[in-house]
DNA sequence: AATCAAATGCAACCAACTTGCACATTCGAG
DNA sequence: CTCGAATGTGCAAGTTGGTTGCATTTGATT
């Protein structure tokens, strides 16, 4: 009986336990992890080593089943990429640095690009403060 | 007959070498400048410190003077603010990597956040091909 | 001109990745 | 099921982009 996770990688490639262990946290995370926290989210016998991690992740990014945006602190964050396929926008506290995606919404970008500039994709992050932070305030 | 740089920066603080000469490079740009093209395109005698013109590009950011963008490549990317106040978008070369700010370009965002979340300010990066890296393509 | 908070220069430091390479694992062919 | 080539992993060392602490200099107010 084969994971979620497991189902979603095997198309793409090799199954490891690195790989199926990274996807399965992602899958069951509410918001965008940075490395550190995917690390410390593992058991101590998958993945001993913070390369294999990066790897992971990249491999996972480049076969869209993961995507990463970038933090203020200079640090990639991490998610699983649903059945969206990241169709949605995100929201970036400013307080407590976490990200999470708004996968609820769906905005509706009104513009048309300058002459000579091709579209590929859009992403809409929006800052401000999280439920939590919010009502700590 | 002060610079239109120093008249931006007196308002907020000291109008020192450095931070005249940065805002100059910044507001006379095409695009967003990294650390190293800002320091590239320096004279010798202003600012021989790596670590001067981190601090001042902070600073001018910290005054809303210019604003900075991550990169794919962990770095940041800075520009002058115009008049505008950074209610622009910014375009992403897929290709070049370079990022340009649209102007221009004034999206209609239409969305409400799910409750609990506080709005602050947005920001829209399109993805894509510029269009020197589209014309090449 | 004197003053002093604010800015700079230098050296060392740090976190977040990346690279190179030997060794281990996966999985499909036989 | 076994085997072996392709693929992934582990470790050590290196790189990049940015910080920190502290002594010295400087801008602008008096
Ligand atoms: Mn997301
Ligand atoms: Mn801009
Ligand atoms: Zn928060
Ligand atoms: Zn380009």
């Amino acid at each position: 009986m084969a994971s979620q996770a497991e189902l979603l990688i095997r198309p793409h490639g090799r199954a490891t336990p690195a790989r199926r262990r990274v996807l399965e946290v992602l899958l069951g995370a509410a918001h965008a992890m940075s490395h550190a926290e995917i690390e410390a989210e593992l058991e101590t016998d998958v993945c001993p080593d913070r390369v294999t991690l990066y790897r992971v992740l990249d491999w996972l990014v480049s076969k869209r089943l993961a995507h990463k945006i970038a933090g203020d602190d200079r640090a990639w964050r991490f998610n699983a990429v649903a059945a969206d396929g990241h169709g949605h926008a995100h929201f970036h506290c400013t307080r407590c640095g976490q990200v999470y995606c708004l996968s609820e919404l769906q905005p509706a970008f009104a513009f048309s690009l300058p002459p000579g500039y091709r579209f590929d994709s859009a992403e809409l992050t929006i800052q401000g403060l999280c439920p939590r932070c919010s009502e700590a305030a």
